[in-house]
DNA sequence: CAAATACATAACCAAACGGTTATGCAAACG
DNA sequence: CGTTTGCATAACCGTTTGGTTATGTATTTG
């Protein structure tokens, strides 16, 4: 099957090594060797991985001379996060804790101005 | 690999017919059959979605007599929302709207009440 | 220009996935 | 009490996944 774009989403993010370098492209574009370094994985694995994020829309790749750079999307990560909230509302009290999970992140995050 | 928790449920997320049962569990309990009743598939394969289902933790299965009653559990949710959610965070004008989302959607549930 | 770097791609492999049909079995029904 | 209902489980199958090694190919670097 595997037509949906959700599919391809949290198909992408089952991983921990993929989750792992969304965490690392947090912190901003890197190579593609700068993102393979925590990994004990070879070379072409990453690059495996790399792709799958690629399909799923969460990242972006700019090749400036022999270095590849990744670059993280949000938009199918909001739509992942968007079917997720819309499911935990059935649910309230762990609902509430996720919303009140979010306010903090966002003042937090509005506090101190992301670097 | 998939010993993580968080690599089960996502996985778990990642088939549009798993996701369809949690839509359908969202409207509350139900047997086997009213939950495999939608979907054109054979029922041991209903059956195998819905220990995909199980062994991440987003539903429990009760028997009573012959029906098995399944009902869903939403900490795992929160766990994968959670990951979302902390990663959005990295982008901020994606992660205002899904901010606003939540707000709206607690909003609307708040005011009508969950039936 | 030769060598090293930073990748991608191909070929292969075992294991997991998602489906099927066949079978079994306990509970409810008539 | 025989039959139907509501499942689970087993066995099988093609495809996908996640890893590997081997190889190719631009782009720097010395």
């Amino acid at each position: 099957m595997q037509t949906n774009d959700l599919d391809l989403v949290f198909q992408a993010l089952s991983d921990a090594t993929r989750r792992g370098m969304l965490a690392k492209l947090a912190e901003g574009e890197t190579n593609v060797s700068t993102l393979a370094a925590p990994f004990d994985l070879s070379q072409p694995a990453i690059s495996k991985h790399v792709r799958v994020l690629e399909r799923a829309g969460l990242i972006e790749k700019e090749k400036r001379g022999r270095e590849n750079f990744i670059r993280v999307k949000a938009g199918p990560l909001d739509e992942a996060g968007g079917w997720i909230a819309r499911y935990a509302e059935f649910w309230r009290a762990q609902f509430d804790a996720v919303d009140d999970y979010l306010k903090q992140t966002k003042a937090d995050a509005a506090g101190k101005e992301h670097r």
